[in-house]
DNA sequence: ACCTGAACACCGTTCAAGT
DNA sequence: ACCTGAACACCGTTCAAGT
């Protein structure tokens, strides 16, 4: 057969993106299969390695796009909301992703590289972003505090709410569980920057 | 062959826990495999299955039994410390099993039952276990506050542990990524701490 | 009754062969 | 040059057959 040129290398890759990423949001990172993905795009499982170099730099190319998603839907988040630019609507935002967006997000933490392999620096950069976000909002708290502990506080205070957004998504969910996680998440929030702000930066 | 009861299945059950443990130790959940643990217990694929329904089942009770250890070595750290009962040193504690346990602390988080699939009684217990162990530690510092509040603070502060020691398993473990870890709990644990105490529960 | 091991339906990856 | 699809070495699970 060997179909010319239907598609380009770059709308193959596209294709394959997407339809991975809709396997992950409706079944779950297990059920991510190299011949679940042929089939969806109409090509056969080698076509995939023309693209990518095998399941793992796919997943990553995924899991990097999952980050750039989670930082413009915290900022997107926070224009709609009252309160913007505070830490509480951060953390309703990042939470909205979460459920919104569960399997993408799980296969952030549920998959990792082999030991040895390094990881990309796109991908990297595309976490970092979050990262950073957060720490710019703690800068309009504190404008005199040190950087490099604005920067400390930031990844404490993201990967706190990593820690009670995986929480929810351990039992089914629900709205009355959905609920309790946006109290948790308030309370986290409100608790770490009084402690915060009631001098651990002078 | 058919080798009769050289072991009990009582027996044959824990060996088979222990040696899956330590694969998942030693290589990580993704190399936990039927054929790897019967190989190293001297049995035969098919006699797992006498003693577990399936893959599922054994994964399950490996890591109820990590929350227990993950429970008695908190309690077993706090005593070697001088400031024993203190939320720092639980969450120093916490740190301290999630290093030397790396892959079976993981797999906590890593494995979860396919949809629908209920989650086992036992397990629900064994990692309830931990969260009253913080619970218990909040009381001390406010005995008025109301237990429901006392019980969300807990989950929300042992969550975001979690949270914490899963960013320090993203990188490779170095002397320096679990120095800076340490200081990353502690922040975590005095900034709630102060927070919390300062007017949430009235 | 206890345990084996071949068989089954999968999986990711490779690569000679077709157009 | 692009793409196929058979082949390979795996995987979890089952179950008729042996002792």
């Amino acid at each position: 057969m060997a179909r010319r040129s239907e598609h380009s290398q770059e709308e193959i890759k596209q294709m394959i993106l997407e339809a991975a990423e809709d396997i992950v949001q409706e079944y779950g990172f297990s059920a991510l299969k190299v011949r679940k993905i042929a089939a969806d795009i109409g090509y056969t499982v080698g076509s995939i390695y023309m693209v990518f170099t095998g399941m793992d730099d796919l997943i990553m190319y995924i899991k990097a796009r999952t980050w750039q998603k989670l930082a413009k839907h915290i900022e997107g988040y926070e224009s709609t909301v009252e309160r913007s630019g505070s830490i509480e609507s951060f953390a309703l935002g990042y939470l909205d992703f979460v459920v919104a967006n569960e399997g993408l997000w799980r296969m952030l933490f549920e998959h990792h590289l082999p030991v040895g392999k390094g990881i990309p620096e796109d991908y990297l950069q595309a976490q970092a972003t979050v990262f950073l976000l957060a720490e710019r909002q703690l800068k309009l708290f504190d404008s005199q505090c040190p950087s490099e502990q604005v920067h400390q506080a930031a990844r404490v205070l993201v990967n706190s709410m990593q820690g009670v957004s995986m929480q929810l998504l351990m039992q089914t969910l629900s709205d009355e569980s959905i609920a309790a996680a946006k109290l948790e998440m308030l309370l986290l929030a409100s608790c770490f920057m009084k402690g915060w702000q009631g001098g651990i930066c002078e």
